[in-house]
Formats: structure tokens, C-alpha cells, sequence
DNA sequence: AAATTATTGTATCGTTCACTACGTAATGTA
DNA sequence: TACATTACGTAGTGAACGATACAATAATTT
């Protein structure tokens, strides 16, 4: 996981005009961040984030603009804390088979994490919203879009490198690894242990195809 | 798909007290199953059930309660009517992986089906309900934990038919099974095509293990 | 015919929702 | 010191929510 950081208006400017404010943006965040994920976006009332975020609606209001904005930079903080990292390993680690088996071992990790073991709020996080926030839920599908896409930007990889067989249906697999990737939030959200999505995540080792024989 | 089929007060007793209800429960339930689908548990307001069941509000609670039992009624009708079919065919197919081929097959048509391609409502119409509606998230929640006891169960007597190795791990393949299912719900209320669920359900059966050899 | 029972449409009920008006407090600037 | 600017807490706003009170209506039962 990645530390904490804030917008650099936060820090590098020394005094900004007007009363200052009162609480620590960030950490206001990811507190706000706690109770979208474990609640969702629409059962996670003003209220209750302001109380969780030891503000007023007010000041919610004033440091992130309205629910739905809050919503999806707390969201943003979540992909740079929790997956940026296991999504860059992925691209890091040079044998494609080894990259997608480390990166659902870590998926299982983080999706069961201690904080809020109840899936991964870029899945789960705007399922059945009300219609006015429509906009909320194609953010976070253009979110999840983005992981499809890594998947098969790296299978790509594996084929180019020899490590996958040369007929290998790039965008079957990743589609697939991607659908279970997102399964697995669902399966987190109703309880699942970390031993469980352990085991999901070694049977997706075998979508991959054998490497390819020289 | 099986026609649907009244609780039998409805046609068994000829008359009943009272006045008689002036519209079709079953035609009713079905429109409320359309709502549910493609909106969800939350989002769909009484309102728009009534607009969609051609009904008033007093009526809909005379006739199935509260908007809780509205929905588990809802479902249980979608399951009847979408799934238990292809449920019955996995038990039915002797062959283990023709069996689990098949039903994933028939899944993605499922799920993209024109009249609401949008996904399982079991998997994704309770999620992110209020606190309140705790009950209707778990009734939908064992709902789903059948299908993982089915897919258990069917590749549990794959392996006594010899169909797959006695060394099978039964629980990781069938739990992963389940979160692919689960999975293509969200794909498919993503918009993903029916092509696309195909390709995933054809994944799907590199999940099995080799026939054993004999 | 009278009584009983259930459903109907109209018009709400009280609650919760996201959001804000307003006056006050705290800063930098002139 | 006066002013501009921004954040603060209090106390609400109108709207939408799930669910109902009520009187009228239509059926069976006595």
C-alpha cells in the first residue's frame, strides 16, 4: 500500500485566504472512504459520513462538492492505496504466467483485507444506484473497463514473448479472468475467507494456456 | 422456460370473500420481476412498481405484503422461470464436463437475455440495500450459496463416476465456478454481449480437470 | 335484505434523503 | 483597524421514500 497523498493544494501552498480549515482533508477521506466501501455508494447516507468524517454537512459540502464527487475521490484514493501497486507488480514481472498468478494472490488478499473485507468498491461500490446518480455508476464502469483492458494489454505481452501459445484467444481469457476477478468481489462481500478466494485465485492459473513448447 | 404457474388460491378456490381483486397477481408479480431486474432492489420505488403493475399502492401491500416480500417473491419467480431448467439439465447430462459446458452456455444466454439483459437478479438486485432491508440481502445471499452447493454436489459425483480425478479439489474448482458466475452478472449488467459471455463460459471449462485415463 | 369481508382509489402519513441559507468565527490583506 | 474571504455549527429546505387511513365498492354469507 501506498502512504497517503494529499492534493498538493493541501501542502504547498503555506496560507491560503479565509478561515482555515478545521480538519485533516485526508484523513476526512478516507474515513468517508470506509463507509462507502463497507455500505456502497447509495445506502451511505450524508449523515452518516459526516459523522464517520467528524464534520458537518457543510463542510463536506465545502472541501468535496456533493456526495457523488466525494464518492469517486474516494474511490480514487482506494485504487491508489489498494491496487495500483498489485496492477503495476502484474506489468513488473516478467513471466506472464507468474504476473497472473501473483496478481490474483494479491486480488484475494486485498478483496479480504482486515479494514473492510467486503470486496472491492470499484465492483460493488455503485451497483443499484438511483437514476440521478447515474453518473456515479459509468465513472466506476469506466473504472472497471480499465482492468480489462490491463489484462489484455498483458496477455498481449505473453503472446509477443513467446510465452503464450501464438493462437492464444487474448481477449477470451482476459474477459474471463477479469469476470472472475469481479466474482470474486461479490463472494468477498457475502463472507468469503481469505482461504476461500486463495484457492479461486490458484484455479485461475489454470485459464492460462501451458506455455508454449520451443 | 416454464409457463408460469399460480399459487393455487389463486384457482383452486372459486370465490372468495370480499371483494375480488380486479387484476392479475401473476401478471402483476411479473411486471414487478421486469422493475426489479433491471433496476434493483433499492432504486426501484413503490412508485414505479405501482406504475409498472398497473396498480395502487394499497393493493400491491393487500396482495404481497411490503415491498420486501414483493421482491424475495419476485425472485423466487425469476428463478423458476429462468433458472431451475438449467439447473435440473447439470444434474440431468450424465457426463460431468458436458454438464457444466452446458449450463455455462446456457448462462450467458441467461443473462443477456433481450427481455432484460442485465444480469442474475439473485446476484445483483440486493446488493447495496439499506440497513433495513438487511433481511432481503440475506435471503438473496442463501439463495446463492444453493448454487455453490450445486456445483459442489454435481462435480462431487463427477468424481464418484470417475469423470475426474480422485484427487479433485472439489471446493476450490466449484467455488471458482460459482465466482465466475457470479461475475458474468456483472459483465452482463455491464453491457457485455452475448458473444462476449460466451467466450467466458467457454473458459469456463478449462477449469475442469482432465477426464481421468483409464 | 342485512351483515361481513376484502379490494378499490384518493390523499395522505411520518421519516429520511441530499443539500443549503444564515449568522458567526477565524484567517490574510489593506 | 477595517475589509475580504473562507470555514464553521445550527437549523432547516423541498423532495422522495415506504407504508396507510379512510371511505366507497363489490363480492359472499346469513
Amino acid at each position: 500500500m501506498q502512504p497517503f497523498d494529499p492534493p498538493a493544494a493541501d501542502r504547498l501552498v503555506p496560507r491560503a485566504k479565509g478561515r482555515p480549515r478545521a480538519f485533516d482533508r485526508g484523513a476526512a477521506l478516507e474515513k468517508a472512504l470506509g463507509v462507502f466501501w463497507q455500505k456502497g455508494f447509495a445506502p451511505a447516507s450524508i449523515a452518516e459520513l459526516c459523522a464517520a468524517m467528524g464534520i458537518n454537512p457543510p463542510s463536506l459540502y465545502g472541501a468535496f462538492g456533493n456526495k457523488a464527487q466525494l464518492f469517486l475521490e474516494a474511490v480514487d484514493h482506494y485504487e491508489r492505496v489498494f491496487w495500483d501497486e498489485t496492477w503495476d507488480a502484474m506489468d513488473i514481472e516478467p513471466d506472464v504466467h507468474l504476473a497472473i498468478t501473483a496478481f490474483f494472490a494479491e486480488a484475494a488478499a486485498i478483496l479480504t483485507t482486515p479494514e473492510a473485507p467486503c470486496g472491492c468498491v470499484v465492483v460493488l461500490g455503485a451497483i443499484n444506484v438511483p437514476a440521478e446518480f447515474q453518473s456515479v455508476a459509468d465513472a466506476l464502469k469506466a473504472l472497471r473497463e480499465e482492468g480489462r483492458s490491463l489484462f489484455i494489454a498483458r496477455l498481449r505481452r505473453g503472446v509477443a514473448e513467446r510465452q503464450l501459445p501464438a493462437d492464444t484467444n487474448l481477449e477470451a481469457i482476459a474477459n474471463t479472468l477479469h469476470t472472475l476477478l469481479q466474482g470474486m468481489s461479490i463472494e468477498a462481500s457475502d463472507g468469503a475467507s481469505r482461504a476461500q478466494l486463495d484457492q479461486v485465485a490458484e484455479c485461475a492459473r489454470a485459464l492460462m494456456p501451458a506455455p508454449q513448447s520451443r
